[in-house]
Parts: C-alpha cells; sequence; structure tokens
DNA sequence: ATTGTGATGACAGTCGCTGACATCAAATGT
DNA sequence: ACATTTGATGTCAGCGACTGTCATCACAAT
C-alpha cells in the first residue's frame, strides 16, 4: 500500500455528492467534503477549482467524445445531422439514469450549480461550432448549428430524466430533432 | 436636497461598470465600488445580491418586454415566428452599441460574469416557453421553440456587437433566423 | 546513501457575503 | 408644534470560499 489511500480525486467526487445530498449543498463546507475523503481542504482545492467543479468532472469526457464523433460523422450529411449524429455517439454517457436524476436534482436545486452546468454547456456548444468550421461551415451557420444541437440535448437530457416509460437516449434526441425541424419549418 | 444623493443603486451600476473596465473585475473588490458610490459594502449587498448581479440589472426587463411582446404577437403566426416577432420589439434596448460593446468586454474576459449572463438568457427561455404554453403549444415543442429563439437572439447579438457596418439588431435577428430555418431544413 | 519528486498538510490572509443592531433625517400622525 | 414611525444607511462581528507559501515525508531515481 502506498502513502496515501488511492483514488484522491474519486474519493472527494464521491463524498461531495453524498453530503450535497444529505444536507445540501449550502449546509455544505469543503473542509466537511475533504474530511469524509480523509483529506484536508487545502487538497481539495489542489483537484478541483471550486466548490462547483467537483460536480462537473466528467463534462470535460463528454465534450471530447462529441467532438471527436463529430469528425467520424459522415460529411455528406447536412451539418444539423453530422452534429446529431454526434449526439447519438454520446448516449454511452447516459445509462445510468438513477445516478443522473440524483445529479441532475442537486443541480436543479442550486443556482450556482445550474450556472456551473450552463457554462459547461456553451463550452460544448463552442467545441462544436469549432468543429464544425473545421468541416468547412460557415459563420454564423456553424455556431447556430451547434446551439441548435445544444438545445436539442437540453430537451433530449430532460426528456430522459422524467421519462417514466423507459425509452432510450438516442431515441429522445431524434425525437427531439424531428421537434426542431418542425418548428424551424412553421409547425 | 434629501438626506441621501440620489440613485444608489445607479451610481453603485456606474461604479462597477467603471472600475471593472478600469483594473478588471478580479481586481476590484466591493468595498472599492461602494466607496466610489460613495456608500458602504453593506449597501452594495442591499442592492444586489452579490458582485455578479451589479451588472445585470437590465434583464428582468427585457425577460418582462420579451413575454409581453410574445403575449402581442399575431396567434396565426407559426410559434417561431410569434416568439422572433418578440425578439424583434427587444430591439429597443438595442440602441447603444458602444455601451453593450463595452459591457459584453468585461463579460467575456470573465467566466463568472458569463456564467451569470447563460442563467439569465436561461430564465428567459423558460418564461418564453412558459409564455408559449400558456398559447397552447405543446411541450416539448414550447422549450425547443423557446431555446431556438434564445439561439437565435444570442448569435443575432454576438453579430450586432461584431457588426462592422452599421446593420440594425432586428436585421440581424431576421437573418439569424433564415439560418436558422436554413439548417434545419438541411442547409 | 544521497538526492530529488510529488502529493499532502499547516497556516495565515483576503474577500465575498450575512445577520444583528444602531443611527438619524424625513415623512407621518395627532 | 411635537411625538412617533419609517426607511435608507452605517457599524461590527463572523463564516466560509479560495489562495500563497512553506513544511513534511514516503517513495523513486541515481
Amino acid at each position: 500500500m502506498g502513502r496515501w489511500q488511492p483514488d484522491a480525486r474519486g474519493r472527494l467526487q464521491q463524498a461531495a455528492m453524498e453530503l450535497y445530498r444529505e444536507r445540501g449543498y449550502d449546509q455544505t463546507t469543503v473542509a466537511e467534503i475533504a474530511a469524509r475523503a480523509g483529506l484536508t481542504e487545502r487538497t481539495f482545492f489542489r483537484y478541483f477549482a471550486d466548490k462547483r467543479e467537483v460536480l462537473f468532472a466528467g463534462s470535460n469526457v463528454l465534450e471530447d467524445a462529441l467532438v471527436a464523433a463529430l469528425a467520424e460523422a459522415p460529411e455528406s450529411a447536412a451539418p444539423i445531422d453530422q452534429l446529431v449524429a454526434a449526439l447519438e455517439a454520446a448516449a454511452v454517457f447516459f445509462t445510468d439514469r438513477d445516478y443522473s436524476r440524483q445529479r441532475q436534482a442537486v443541480i436543479t436545486a442550486h443556482p450556482e450549480l445550474q450556472e456551473r452546468e450552463l457554462i459547461k454547456l456553451a463550452s460544448v456548444a463552442a467545441a462544436l461550432a469549432e468543429a464544425l468550421r473545421r468541416r468547412g461551415v460557415q459563420e454564423p451557420a456553424a455556431s447556430l448549428t451547434a446551439e441548435a444541437g445544444v438545445a436539442v440535448f437540453k430537451i433530449a437530457f430532460g426528456r430522459w430524466i422524467d421519462d417514466t416509460a423507459d425509452r432510450e437516449f438516442t431515441d429522445l434526441i431524434h425525437e427531439s430533432l424531428a421537434d426542431l425541424k418542425a418548428i424551424a419549418a412553421g409547425g
């Protein structure tokens, strides 16, 4: 056994999630999170930039996966369809619905966390727009397509969380895209 | 003359804008803002919930105007066109391009301020979705239309800020909507 | 055996933000 | 005219988020 317990980062994430659910985000101090993980407050801030970030560690991975998937989508398809193909590929991140529900419940209960989630989505949109530009899509079409794609994602994710039937994330993405197309066509 | 200088709120807003531009957001303390406005830190927090909010005082007014304009849009039009009619009506808020540019420069330079801007836009989207629902638009079309409308707004605003020609905000809204329709149609 | 190296702890300090109470000119009531 | 109330502000103490700096010490490298 090494000098320290392994996976300090993961322990901090888990401790944070537990405490945010047990007492609420506001009533939890960073020192408490660190203590539950067997670490100190100072170490928490070496792994996470702030108290919010500990809930959003996966967003880089998601962003990278989306960009990678977009790079492999058929270039013959319309930009919006390329983008939705990328969203489909991201469905692998959305399989544990219970965990997603718990996490989302914490986030929606606290504006500071919603803010962080929104800027992560904005970062995703910017990265997708950049990827579209690399494929030759001009502005403002690239940014608008990316924004539209993220809007589809947001709606689909919300439906997936609230879904009482057991529909797949991928299906909800497609339904939401169809809705968007109908809306834009004046439906 | 009354006991206090008038318009404490406005003085705080102006002092904050000045200092954020002069020294940067991070290098400005709330105590400094208050001092420049001839007040104390405690009073600052009586007018604004936090250091970020002082830059977003107008967002309620914008939101209310959008909802009101949507309520007066012809119900015969497609939802997305009703929404864009509302966005047109909001153009009155976007006439002083220099001020908007300065403010936006401060915001884009600081992630905390971007987060606040994003949650304000999310609030606008939620209010517009609610207004559409009151007009009989079902979910998820209402939310998706609202998100699409806000996306159009974001792109149009960005183009308005960057515009070197002197195009009107309203025109850019219409162009961006046309772009979105083309995108959704597979353009 | 010596010398890094890297993850962690300890500690002091700044600043955002809040609660509680005091102040005092102006408005209001009688 | 005088007393009372009100409302905007000030004062002060305190918590918690976050940072800079230096110390520690098992382990790795040489």
